[in-house]
DNA sequence: TTTGCATACCTAATATTCTTATGTATATTT
DNA sequence: AAATATACATAAGAATATTAGGTATGCAAA
């Protein structure tokens, strides 16, 4: 399957963790597949997580102690299901907050930001 | 010297031809020691680019077209300003409006948006 | 005057993070 | 039966940045 992503991809580097963690915050436990399609579904495909991307991501934040999982079998097949340990939602948090920050500085230095008030 | 970027500066992976391109628009003509000082500057330090980024990318954009260089002697210094060809300035507006866009989707996915009205 | 810091350019080795491609296997739909 | 979707995974390569180093001028303080 070709994936074309809508943005030059290039802006989502370094806010995978980001959106893995803030996601699990939400929805409590979800596994690998399940993050690609409701990141697809929640942004109207706009960004869509490459699997080569995600797996090595999650397996990265498990051994960081950011992630724990629990394995199940649906049918025959083996489904790993992630949450977050209390590190990992201090971790969310932290992550958050650093981009809600740098989007507002970003917005600053590219005057994204229409002047508003009494200007 | 060394460098404490504020954010894990992941975060600033592919923003740099946006930066680059929309302080060149709001300024005319800038040259690269000055770029990374007045984004220091703009930010509060929050936001540094490191020279090894700076200059190739520099390069890298005019050799594809979007900046276009003059070289002026300050002393027996070369000092080499930057600007945007017409390519460039397009390409700055669609840089801008693809991160304005990203971001929004990213607030969206990560509930960075309280929910405003009569929710 | 020389030592240090700021200005100003640059490249190269390395690290990080992602894309693309590929592999395996089960489940469901046509 | 074949195609598509689900579901995991790894590996080669590309893209982009960090870190470290190099060259040289200008200026201020010791």
């Amino acid at each position: 399957m070709y994936i074309c992503p809508m943005y030059s991809s290039e802006l989502l580097k370094g806010t995978l963790k980001t959106i893995v963690l803030n996601l699990l915050k939400d929805n409590g436990r979800m596994y690998g597949y399940e993050i690609t399609q409701r990141v697809k579904d929640l942004t109207g495909e706009k960004i869509q997580i490459t699997e080569g991307a995600l797996y090595p991501t999650l397996h990265a934040l498990e051994s960081q102690g950011e992630l724990k999982t629990e394995e199940e079998f649906i049918g025959k097949r083996v489904r790993k299901y992630y949450s977050l340990t209390e590190k990992g939602q201090s971790t969310a948090r932290e992550k958050a907050n650093e981009l809600a920050d740098f989007m507002n500085t970003m917005k600053f230095l590219l005057n994204l930001e229409p002047r508003t008030g009494n200007g």
